[in-house]
DNA sequence: GCTAACTGAGCA
DNA sequence: GCTCAGTTAGCG
């Protein structure tokens, strides 16, 4: 260096140019010198760096430069030098002094002072890292919008005047008990939390707006989170027709950057209290938050598909804890999670009487035996039926989408043929090839059916298109209209006419169904899974609630089968307890937390010998699994009783940290997988 | 993940 | 004694 300094050892060739080079170096000399003169308060930035690895999952401080003295505030973008490269970060907070010994580098720019983390936020990042064993940063990937420049220019429209009519809050939950006391409790400040059964033909969307706007006149905020874009509409207009409009925002995946980032810089600068959206509106930095409501928390959509894979209700029930706030679990089933909360009384129940639901709804079971003998597919009780309710209304049929199980069945008397090795699903694998088993492989070449001891094997004729053509045929001069996959109606008129929709799909109709009609019930049973009962409850409940009341519902299925029996009865509560007690029996959960680890065999077996898992933790596997990109990976599963879940998120966090710090193979690490 | 520092092999 | 590819620690 020392003779770097002195030209004059140098030819003279080079002189000039060292020369100019030596001026470059003075001046970038003097700008980081003026950069790096520290801002004169609270010089030192805890920044949180925008990198994936478990092992930097913690802050780094950098020193203030005296020019971003008032930008750089706790929740700003920020890009800072690390690792020798520019990264992004957000400020969490300013201070005085640095617990680092070493130099601090300076803060290489303010990307926006917008305080976009919010201190809640960055708390139930942490918190959910630490729960799903993953990295704050990818959870804030989640929680906070791309940044769009020119929106954030714009300043947000506050909110204009509104009334609570509080006298109609409490009218529309009159029949849901104690809706109309919850409504007040909130209205008054408190925080209560609920499980909301709601009734068959309930307008669920208008009651979650006059939860909204009770809580909004106690001056506090409120986070609703649904399944998908068409629900968000729906309780978009129904806090319309409450609150007015401009006392919302509406937050979806689909809405587009600028729209997206608009609607996230009203709620974060507090120019809004009121958010609707779906799972990543979760995350939604409402000011002084007083109420969380998720409506059909069993829905797979509310489960987060990137890591570290939160579910939107464990996010939202740890925001009311965290944050004081109410917190309302709607839907027209109950999960077994759900249901967990009452038992442990966390939260109160609200649900209409048996009474009630009898006076909305009907259920009645068809399809003997013999009908299916005789191979229709729809019975004639329920073309009766159909062809009775076109007389004053719509009507509403589901059918199981074409694809949706892939099985054989025994062609006479339907039940799934199962492998005898697994108790996987049979499938064939193409033309003249013997059935085989869809998850080990074996071949059953002399399958006969469990139940019946038929030896012939058919795939279901499945579809709405097959279902609205066979009504059609027998219904010549009604209006049959199809809603599935890409082409999904929202709504339909309260003319008559018949709707044939895939589960998820049915549209909403003006007044309701005269009659809602689910066939081939036995398809969505037929899933070998966890939750197959839960989940076909749910798909037969939400369809079956969009009857008007007084309707009619026909489910054409078996009647010992207990989920049907659960659907008959309208009775979502008994249903979710029999399954929590099947899961507590079977040590699933929520008796029990269970995490997944995926990956190469070798660093599955490898991650499971680092693992330090509490002592009373089981291991299931390790289990090759196959199929979508997941090429000869294995998985095992882990499973401690309810209590010590925290210490396994702890010791999977570790786990990660380790691996990631040594740079061995990842692994993926799932805690409550939504399925197995 | 990336960079920068470190290591030892290979060669003058 | 030096370069350089390969390795690896640490990131403020």
């Amino acid at each position: 260096m020392a003779d770097a300094d002195d030209p004059e050892l140098l030819p003279g060739m080079v002189r000039a140019t060292v020369k100019a080079s030596q001026a470059k170096a003075r001046a970038t000399k003097a700008r980081k010198a003026a950069e790096a003169e520290p801002a004169a308060v609270d010089p030192v930035a805890r920044v949180l760096v925008d990198v994936p690895l478990p092992h930097l999952d913690r802050t780094f401080d950098y020193t203030v430069p005296v020019a971003m003295a008032d930008t750089a505030v706790p929740g700003a973008r920020v890009k800072v030098r690390f690792a020798g490269q520019d990264v992004d970060g957000f400020v969490l907070a300013r201070g005085a002094e640095s617990d680092h010994t070493g130099r601090l580098a300076p803060l290489r720019r303010v990307v926006s002072a917008e305080p976009v983390l919010h201190p809640q936020i960055a708390t139930l990042a942490g918190e959910l890292a630490e729960r799903y064993a993953g990295t704050r940063s990818d959870v804030l990937r989640l929680a906070i919008p791309q940044r769009h420049a020119t929106t954030e220019k714009e300043p947000s429209a506050p909110a204009g005047p509104w009334a609570h009519d509080a006298a109609a809050g409490e009218a529309a939950w009159v029949d849901h008990q104690p809706g109309p006391a919850f409504l007040r409790h909130l209205a008054t400040g408190g925080s209560p939390r609920a499980v909301w059964s709601a009734a068959p033909a309930t307008d669920w969307p208008a009651l979650v707006a006059h939860a909204a706007a009770a809580t909004h006149a106690s001056g506090r905020g409120v986070v609703i989170c649904v399944p998908d874009g068409k629900d968000v509409a729906r309780v978009d207009r129904a806090l319309i027709a409450v609150l007015g409009e401009g006392q919302h925002v509406t937050l979806t995946a689909d809405a587009g950057p600028a729209r997206r980032y608009r609607d996230f810089l009203a709620i974060s600068r507090g120019a809004r209290r009121i958010v609707v959206g779906t799972r990543g509106a979760s995350f939604a930095p409402v000011d002084d938050l007083g109420l969380v409501v998720i409506w059909d928390d069993g829905d797979d959509l509310h489960a987060e598909p990137r890591a570290p894979y939160p579910h939107t209700r464990e996010t939202l029930l740890l925001r009311a804890e965290r944050e004081s706030a109410g917190a309302l679990i709607g839907g027209f089933v109950r999960t077994v999670e759900a249901a967990y909360l009452l038992r442990t009384g966390w939260a109160q129940e609200i649900a209409a009487d048996r009474a009630e639901v009898r006076r909305r709804v009907t259920v009645q079971l068809a399809g003997t035996e013999t009908d299916r003998a005789r191979g229709g597919r729809i019975p004639r009780e329920v073309h009766l039926a159909v062809r009775d309710a076109l007389e004053t209304g719509p009507v509403l049929v589901q059918t199981p989408r074409l694809g949706y199980v892939n099985i054989l069945a025994c062609e006479r008397c339907r039940t799934p043929a199962r492998c005898q090795v697994c108790l996987g699903p049979l499938a064939l694998a193409g033309p003249a090839t013997p059935p085989a088993c869809r998850w080990c492989g074996t071949v059953d070449e002399a399958w006969a059916c469990a139940e019946c001891g038929h030896r012939g094997l058919r795939a279901p004729i499945l579809g709405d298109a097959r279902t609205a053509e066979e009504l059609g045929r027998a219904l010549p001069n009604t209006r049959v209209r199809t809603s599935s996959g890409d082409t999904v109606l929202a709504t339909v008129s309260a003319a008559k006419q018949v709707v044939v929709a895939t589960p998820g799909a049915e549209p909403v109709a003006e007044g309701g169904y005269a009659a809602v009609v689910l066939l081939d019930t036995w398809l969505l049973l037929s899933r070998i899974d966890l939750r197959a009962g839960e989940e076909a409850l749910r798909r037969w409940a939400d369809a079956a609630a969009l009857v008007r009341p007084g309707g009619r519902v026909v489910a054409v299925g078996d009647p010992a089968h207990p989920t049907l029996q659960a659907l008959v009865r309208w009775d979502p509560a008994g249903n979710a307890e029999r399954e929590t007690d099947e899961r507590l029996a079977a040590h699933l959960p929520p008796a029990s937390r269970l995490a997944t680890i995926t990956g190469d065999p070798g660093a599955v077996d490898d991650a499971v010998t680092l693992l330090a898992a509490p002592a009373s933790a089981e291991l299931l596997g390790p289990v090759a699994i196959d199929g979508r990109g997941a090429e000869g990976e294995s998985r095992i599963v882990v499973r401690v009783p309810r209590a010590e879940g925290p210490d396994l998120s702890r010791a999977l966090g570790e786990l990660q940290r380790l691996r990631s710090a040594r740079k061995l193979d990842a692994v993926r690490i799932q805690v409550d997988p939504p399925t197995l």
